[in-house]
DNA sequence: AATATTTAGTTTATATTATAAACTACTTTA
DNA sequence: TAAAGTAGTTTATAATATAAACTAAATATT
């Protein structure tokens, strides 16, 4: 019999998410970026973001530094290999979604 | 000052869920497809279906006719005109996160 | 020098969503 | 007529998303 190609490939819920995706989507472009940034990309609350970008660290998708710079501190994102599989993998699976 | 653009398009909260995207993107693909296919195409169980598709049709994104065909019940669901438009929007906004 | 404001986040309480399990109702088969 | 199959719906729970409230340090104001 013939096999049964999967139609709909599963979409990765971490990256399946407005917010988490456009945080993605601006590491994909810069490898790196601070809260701040990010922040003002995504047009996030600093709370919503600072909770969906430690899922994506928790899935280390990414990795937060924190530091001091100009007295204040600073957190830094940078995504992992890991991350950026996962992006290319999403962006594929959901391109089976949005037909021809 | 210059215009801001928008970096990331916000996403219809009704097709950002992978199995309402999948029945959209069946039903784009078909214009109609009754229970029993959506149901293999997309491989949701058929409760969730059942409540998927009903978020849908009240958004009137699709229509849902119930009829008897060989003594079965038989529910078919048809995109509409307003279903169309919001699944062109939702691919449009969703590849501002997919860059080049 | 105290007080207010700003920067840079985190925690937590609540609303929304997604999902499976249990259920309804009718039909066919054994 | 009892069991199994078809075609769904309802509902209880788990998971997610989000804003509001909070912490803590730096800088500006009176």
């Amino acid at each position: 019999m013939p096999k049964k190609t999967t139609e709909y490939k599963p979409l990765d819920p971490l990256l399946h998410s407005q917010l988490r995706l456009a945080i993605m989507s601006v590491l994909i472009s810069r490898k790196t970026a601070d809260f701040n940034f990010l922040k003002e990309k995504t047009e996030a609350t600093a709370g919503n973001l600072s909770v969906q970008v430690q899922k994506l660290a928790k899935a280390e998708y990414l990795t937060i530094e924190k530091s001091f710079k100009n007295n204040y501190q600073h957190t830094e994102c940078t995504i992992t290999q890991i991350g950026i599989q996962a992006f290319e993998a999403y962006v594929t699976s959901l391109k089976t979604y949005l037909n021809p």
